[in-house]
DNA sequence: ACCTCTGGCTGGATAT
DNA sequence: ATATCCAGCCAG
């Protein structure tokens, strides 16, 4: 690669050129590779496109004699092209680079297999030449300073910088894990630049109500276009006159258009300038809409800056996130927003999260004024731009670092789930150090058996043990829980899955405990290396920083941002080894963590009852406990460091708690003062707002106990919460509203073939009155005393609803909090009752 | 096309 | 009547 030059003819330094790396990708079929490129002072995107005839050529505004200085990417191409052919024309049974190739899917597409009868791959010292593309150097999102001949070189956090964090807050390291953390703090504690964007949101009118517009065969008007960018413009492009004498918004700006094809073309030219656009569900609607459209009216191509591929749409210059299927990630919903929302629709995770919902409508679109229209519109592109500006850019930056962390483009953090995440990063690793990366099936075959039966039918094997509860209220207990179980396991036991069942005789006496799986002592495992330096990472650096108080508002809230990435990564990183699809599916390395998390977690409850401490309650990786004698705490997190070198941390203390016979179910009151309600029916969202509110009411007073004198007085005001809200129901002083049961349908209806539960039998009856029902939809229901029991909430009557169902539901409800603090619940509606007659 | 895992509770539908 | 399965939601 030529070197930097950074000094012109006279000496003077000239300015490095720095880019913004928004996204590559290799098409290992066509042997194509590309670059979308930010310049970060001008804010022009910049596309670099590579194919296979090793002509390098572009097609926007970089000059073609610059591309073709551009080693690194012609040797991409040739190496490529030069495997392909190879691959084609060997076709015995040894191991050849035939097999290498075909290991690897980015280079044939998997399109021709062979068979290999063992997997060696981690001792295999074969090199794999598709390493070199792009000079193993680019991570999507990182910054690049370019030279002139469009090398490119990362500019990473400063190594001094990294030293320092290295030497004060990682103390025990081995020179291989220092390594691997000072490789992973230079990206993380690399800078992120303040890339601008455009939110986008279009409206379609069609002929008919009832039709469905499909952006394949786009017959409908684009009725609307709004635009609300980072930038401050804040524009709706609308189709139609403008209203004599009605007053224009004050919000934004409309222009009128009285030709629909003026219109896209307007839209093509503002969003090509933006190397960001958000949607949402652009990928499947917004954006195909738009270019098949423009091209239906007759716009020429190369003026519509809309590509549309195989998994979504993105732009010719410029990347597309389309933030449905980024909150519609289920490990995004949990770790990174606190399973704040529910619904995967702008009005469910707007409202949620910005406390804003869309803008409600009486009508139908079509029958809105030109105004009506364009403040609906504006709202769902303002909606789009407030949510990846809040918490000073929390979503974007989020997807940045997973981009760093994953080494996949911004556009795909988006597109794939956190197992394509982890399969980006493994890759990256095994090219980086010139593994082979085994094929699926033949890791299975090696490596394919499970030894342990699961407590669940239908599991593939035994995950974590959940202590039986000591039922009652208990003061004064202690919460400890290991840190990241899981990922310290992997990291500990060295579990991976070259590491598992490895072939060397022996290791294979080094057994994991409850399994006839082994691991391997001769070397570190990848996925062993790579989670536990993450894990050190977010414990040791980030989660300390996000925390400390020294630093501004803006510094905190960026260390969360990357705490939170991490933790969706190290949530994940057992698990997808017991995923089927994973591409290193591999059950005994999620067997086995799973094993060695409950020898740990046992020996634990061991120690502690050993040294005369009451177990009360225990979960995976947290247990309960009660004694008179502090120090005796200290000794368990003591024995767990030297015993396991797992941090077995202290984690709250409960002024008391209240368990019934149920596991996983329990309410406690923190020395904070902090309510925690885990799994009680109460806390389900799925359950009417009226006992929702009682069932506050009733934590309401719990929340004052502060010993077991408080609890009699206590008692007395929980049976008139509950006697209050029961006499409500009686009497039906409530809004049908809150009788409600809010439930997702996970499929359409049609596809319940087995059962029909009530809340599909309630969106059916929606069908029936030609209101649309999707997957995913939160059906509204109440219980009725009609032929099915129930009603969707629209159609139903408060004479129709069925008392006596509400009240078991609520005696249900109540009972798991009550009967260990001896109530009865007939004794509270007896009482009641009986008033009620007076 | 996409989807990390197992354990545990609930109500209600369905089978016996 | 009772057992079993299905589906949804939650804990970790």
């Amino acid at each position: 690669m030529p070197q930097l030059s950074l000094f012109d003819a006279v000496g003077n330094p000239k300015p490095k050129k720095r880019l913004f790396l928004l996204g590559c990708a290799y098409d290992g079929q066509k042997g194509k590779a590309y670059l979308k490129l930010l310049d970060t002072k001008t804010g022009e995107v910049i596309l670099w496109y590579d194919n296979t005839d090793h002509k390098p050529y572009c097609f926007t505004n970089i000059p073609l004699e610059r591309l073709e200085n551009n080693e690194a990417l012609k040797q991409a191409g040739a190496v490529a092209f030069e495997h392909v052919e190879k691959y084609d024309a060997i076709s015995d049974g040894k191991i050849t680079m035939t097999k290498i190739i075909a290991s690897d899917p980015l280079a044939v597409g998997g399109s021709k297999k062979s068979i290999r009868e063992q997997i060696d791959c981690w001792e295999a010292d074969i090199p794999y030449h598709l390493n070199y593309l792009f000079d193993n150097q680019l991570i999507p999102s990182l910054i690049y300073a370019a030279d002139e001949n469009g090398t490119l070189t990362p500019e990473l956090a400063d190594d001094n910088v990294v030293d320092e964090i290295l030497k004060r807050f990682f103390k025990t390291v081995s020179e291989q894990e220092a390594e691997e953390l000072r490789k992973w703090l230079k990206i993380l504690e690399a800078e992120q630049p303040r890339i601008e964007f455009i939110a986008l949101d279009i409206e379609i009118i069609g002929e008919s109500a009832t039709r469905v517009p499909s952006p394949s065969h786009p017959e409908d008007r684009v009725a609307a276009i709004s635009l609300a960018s980072s930038d401050g413009l804040n524009l709706v492009l609308l189709l139609g006159k403008a209203q004599q004498g009605v007053e224009n918004p004050t919000e934004f700006k409309i222009e009128y258009f009285d030709n629909e094809q003026a219109m896209l073309r307007r839209c093509f030219e503002i969003i090509e300038k933006y190397p960001i656009i958000v949607t949402f569900n652009g990928d499947d609607f917004d954006l195909p809409y738009l270019k098949n459209r423009g091209e239906k009216l007759g716009i020429e191509r190369e003026k519509i800056p809309i590509m549309l591929g195989r998994e979504g749409a993105t732009l010719r210059t410029g990347i597309h996130l389309d933030l449905y299927r980024f909150f519609m990630n289920k490990s995004i919903q949990i770790y990174a927003f606190d399973n704040r929302y529910r619904e995967h629709t702008l009005e469910g995770v707007a409202t949620a999260l910005l406390g804003v919902g869309k803008v409600p409508l009486t009508k139908t679109l079509a029958e809105l004024t030109p105004l009506e229209l364009a403040e609906y519109s504006y709202r769902d592109a303002k909606l789009l731009h407030d949510l990846i500006t809040m918490n000073d850019r929390l979503v974007l930056r989020l997807i940045a670092v997973i981009a760093r962390i994953g080494r996949t483009p911004m556009e795909d953090v988006c597109r794939h789930g956190v197992s394509g995440w982890i399969k980006n990063l493994l890759y990256w690793e095994h090219r980086r150090m010139n593994w082979i990366i085994p094929r699926k099936e033949d890791l299975l075959q090696v490596k394919g058996q499970v030894s342990t039966k699961a407590v669940i039918d239908g599991k593939k094997y035994r995950g974590a043990i959940v202590v039986e509860p000591i039922p009652g209220i208990h003061f004064g207990v202690i919460v400890l829980d290991f840190a990241s179980l899981y990922p310290s396991v992997l990291k500990e036991a060295n579990l991976s899955y070259e590491t598992v069942r490895c072939p060397h005789e022996e290791c294979k006496d080094n057994l994991i405990p409850e399994t006839d799986h082994w691991v391997c002592r001769k070397k570190r495992g990848i996925q062993s290396l790579i989670i536990g330096s993450l894990r050190d990472i977010r414990v040791s650096w980030y989660k300390v920083k996000a925390g400390d108080k020294s630093l501004d508002a803006e510094q905190r809230s960026w260390y969360g941002v990357v705490q939170r990435a991490l933790k969706v990564f190290l949530n994940a990183s057992y698990g997808v080894f017991g995923f089927e699809e994973f591409p290193l599916y591999c059950p005994p390395v999620a067997e086995g963590v799973a094993a060695v998390g409950r020898y740990v977690f046992k020996q634990a409850i061991e120690k502690a009852k050993a040294l005369g401490i009451q177990v009360i309650y225990g979960d995976t990786d947290s247990i309960f406990l009660k004694t008179d004698k502090p120090e005796l705490i200290e000794e368990v997190v003591k024995w767990a460091k030297s015993t396991f070198n797992l941090d077995l941390e202290f984690d709250k203390t409960y002024v008391y708690v209240v368990f019934s016979r149920r596991k996983k179910n329990y309410l406690g009151v923190t020395d904070k003062g902090v309510v925690d309600v885990k799994g009680l029916t109460g806390k389900k969202r799925n359950i009417p707002v009226f006992i929702k509110e009682a069932f506050d009411d009733v934590l309401r007073q719990l929340s004052e106990v502060k010993s077991e004198e408080d609890l009699e007085r206590v008692k007395a005001n929980i049976r008139n919460s509950i006697s209050t809200w029961y006499r409500r129901l009686k009497n039906r002083e409530l809004d049908i509203e809150q009788l409600a049961f809010r439930v997702m349908l996970s499929k359409t209806p049609e596809r319940y073939e087995k059962t029909t539960p009530p809340h599909v039998k309630a969106a059916r009856k929606l069908q029936q009155n030609n209101i649309k029902v999707v997957a995913g939809d939160i059906i509204s229901y109440v219980k009725t005393k009609d032929k099915d029991g129930v009603a969707p909430v629209q159609f139903a009557r408060l004479e129709n609803i069925d008392v006596d169902k509400y009240i078991e539901y609520m005696r249900s409800t109540f009972e798991q909090i009550l009967d260990p603090l001896e109530i009865e619940f007939d004794s509270i509606i007896g009482v009641s009752s009986l008033e009620s007659f007076l």
